[in-house]
DNA sequence: AAACACTCGGGTAATTTGGGGT
DNA sequence: AATGTCCAAATTACCCGAGTGT
């Protein structure tokens, strides 16, 4: 039979560090209280990082967006 | 300093070469937040390399997985 | 053998994209 | 300069029942 136990079943590990997760424009928008497209707005200025999927939607890295909203939500 | 505990003990195990290992729709999916289904459409569409289970499942290089994401990055 | 999570298909809503205009 | 809305096309998300689990 099989001798290894059972050490990982099922590895959740993506390579997915914590903080790079990715956000959708609709969810960066409800966060600002905007429009999505506002929000592909700052990401066109290169006021926000972001990445794309295979078909050409953004995603926006949600500690990016975190570090945004707490700079904006603070009166300067 | 290294806190790294060991990023890869598979390939030790099973013996398949680095960067060939496989990934399952859902641990795709997580790394560009979108739904598996979306990434079975990439799969179909050509624009991502898979093979299958002898059940029919799809199974997606981790190599190739990280190599889209780092290109699709938009960072300057 | 049974149970659970995940993936397979298809089909149909909802979201996103880009450009243009207020 | 910055934001919200309208449009059409494309992409993605959720629904189901059935099968897989290197």
């Amino acid at each position: 039979m099989n001798g290894s136990p059972d050490p990982e079943r099922e590895s959740a590990d993506t390579g997915v560090p914590p903080g790079a997760e990715l956000m959708t424009p609709a969810q960066v928008a409800k966060m600002f209280h905007v429009d999505p497209k506002t929000v592909t707005r700052w990401a066109q200025a290169g006021k926000l990082t972001y990445m794309r999927t295979l078909g050409g939607h953004r995603r926006y890295r949600r500690d990016e967006v975190i570090d945004l909203l707490r700079n904006s939500t603070d009166d300067e």
